[in-house]
DNA sequence: ATGAGAGTTGGTAACGACACAGTGTCGTGC
DNA sequence: GCACGACACTGTGTCGTTACCAACTCTCAT
């Protein structure tokens, strides 16, 4: 009998019950479950007497009965990268806190790669939980035909996916940061600007070496070869010493903050300063940008932004119960600071552009 | 009806049932459950047509069901702080996927700040959903007595919590890392060690305090006042700008690498030069350490072990129905990199070491 | 042949909550 | 005085699954 086994073992004696305090406020199931799902037509006093009886007696609605009834399982799916070098998850807290303002749980299935396999492994692992709706955050193409089966018979929400898919999705506007960012480089007076990108089949590296090619091309200039890396810190590192022994080089746009510092540091080692000798311009605008030395110029994304916006689209195809395509575009900003100055700053008073 | 609401608007017309493959596969009910849960006495013939309806009709199991009848809901939660400044959320992947291996989801909630009230809606947030257990990530002292409540009705792990609870705790030994940290320091031959902590009320803050301490004692030094930062890069700039000022400082250990990094811009500002004129070792590794300008000697945590063995911990404690108070430590390691090694470093082959 | 025992399989009753269709009680207007 | 609707509340059925117990089918030894 489960009921012994488990109190043998832990207090929990026998979790209260809609029929317990159905029993003590003498009225039937109903109308308590009414009174908790704040439905009409229950008397002031009655739903006084069942809230007290709630109270008293500790009860807990039992979400998996909810679920199994209504169909409903007031849960969402977050499928996210495995990769500690995505600055990406700084939306999950943003995602998780509206969730829950709006009664709705999150559960995380993560991917060591974006593969159509493993991908498609997560979210039949998070549909048997029986979601409401999947969050995917896919910056790579290969996620694509793997979210179309799915779109149909789910609510879908891609971040960072792309805009043209028939799903609704929201990104940042990598090309206009990466154009942005590039022209203020070519605005120094620099003749040309080398770009160290992101992995290959990601939206995002692609959309930033188009951002900064379209800058270079309103410039009148051919743009070098993109170095490719994978957003950490090391392989910028790696890319930079060689960029370091390129002699006419005198900017970088670096598609990551960390790679970018990365490519600050082996720059120092071979003895190019920044932004003396080189100047450089990062992504993402981490916490950390600002007090690397030198602080790093670089696009800001608000990932906070980003992570409202997709939950609300996410929630307006649940309770609408259409699918939509809507695709939101966040802007993002540049912010410049001592990597890519070609003059000292003013030390004393820095603080207020942090 | 359900069904005519949800299929005029998504294709989704009715979700596959275990009777529906029973059905198909011409046994009863009970049959396939077995079948799906891996039971005994179901016969190889059986089975094998059992499994060929659930592929053919790709059935689902419906988790809420389960629940409903078996009281467990394979789900655990994951109560997390919302502070982007912590590293340690970097368990959290090697946790989910540690979880799922064992059949198990992750459902998380955030706080913004641990106070036991805050605490506790969290943790009931999470009761709701019928949590199978609770991962608790808890570096202040504040969430101990709120625990208290939670402990015996359910299996409960402390990750970062205090090893002298009651409850099982799995943490890193953060005094032997300070204590190795600022020997390392010591060695050198600095007369004496500032420290740079975290906010009060965190264990880990008074933790690395009490390493720092003792290795002062055990060389007969006198321990200035230790500074209290947020564990931010900002909060270390804004610290190490006062620190600048004092002339007879030549090394620092800072409680965290973020506010490491705000710390060496702050010297660097100042036009002290990290480690000629100061020597500085932080805490945790985070992976841009090793790019810093410096590289930063740092101590290293292994997050990725503290949240397997959180799991571990918290599974164990499940399967038996038993509550444990088993306190795992985590040991970590001082990495030596340029930002306290006085003498210039040998550029060329670094990558080794990082 | 017969019975025991192991290996299979089926039927029924939950689990806890909500939907739905009632029942009963008012108050209002003609 | 009667019909009628609005309101407050109740009773039963159901969701998809597993637990429990009973029943059936084989072997194999007696």
């Amino acid at each position: 009998m489960r009921q012994t086994k488990s109190d043998s073992l832990r207090k929990e004696s026998k979790p209260v019950t809609l029929a317990d305090i159905a029993a003590m406020a003498m009225v039937s199931n109903q109308t308590v479950s009414r009174v908790i799902n704040n439905h009409a037509n229950v008397s002031a006093k009655t739903r006084a007497r069942v809230l007290a009886a709630v109270n008293q007696l500790g009860y807990r609605p039992n979400n998996a009965a909810r679920a199994l009834v209504t169909g409903n399982s007031k849960m969402l799916g977050l499928l996210a990268l495995d990769m500690p070098s995505m600055s990406g998850l700084a939306s999950q807290y943003a995602i998780e806190r509206s969730a829950r303002d709006n009664g709705y749980y999150i559960t995380i299935a993560t991917m060591d790669e974006i593969r159509p396999s493993s991908f498609l492994h997560a979210v039949e692992w998070l549909r048997r939980q029986a979601v409401d709706g999947l969050l995917v955050v896919a910056p790579t193409y290969d996620a694509n035909e793997a979210l179309e089966k799915i779109a149909d018979e789910l609510p879908l929400v891609v971040i960072e996916g792309d805009p043209d898919s028939p799903f609704a999705t929201v990104s940042v506007d990598q090309v206009s940061g990466a154009k942005a960012a590039t022209e203020h480089l070519l605005s120094l007076g620099h003749q040309s600007v080398f770009h160290v990108g992101g992995p290959t089949g990601w939206r995002q590296t692609d959309e930033r070496i188009l951002g900064w090619r379209l800058a270079l091309e309103s410039y009148g200039v051919d743009a070098p070869m993109p170095l490719s890396g994978d957003w950490s810190a090391k392989s910028g590192y790696e890319l930079g010493k060689t960029l370091a022994m390129i002699p006419e080089l005198t900017a970088i746009f670096v598609a990551a903050d960390r790679m970018a510092f990365g490519a600050i540091r082996a720059f120092a080692e071979k003895g190019r300063r920044v932004p003396h000798d080189v100047a450089i311009v990062g992504f993402d605008d981490i916490p950390e940008a600002a007090f690397y030395c030198p602080p790093l110029s670089t696009v800001r994304q608000d990932f906070q932004e980003v992570g409202a916006r997709a939950l609300e689209l996410l929630l307006m195809q649940i309770e609408s119960g259409k699918r939509s395509d809507i695709n939101v575009t966040i802007g993002c900003d540049l912010i410049v600071r001592e990597s890519s100055l070609p003059q000292p700053y003013d030390f004393e008073d820095r603080t207020d552009r942090l």
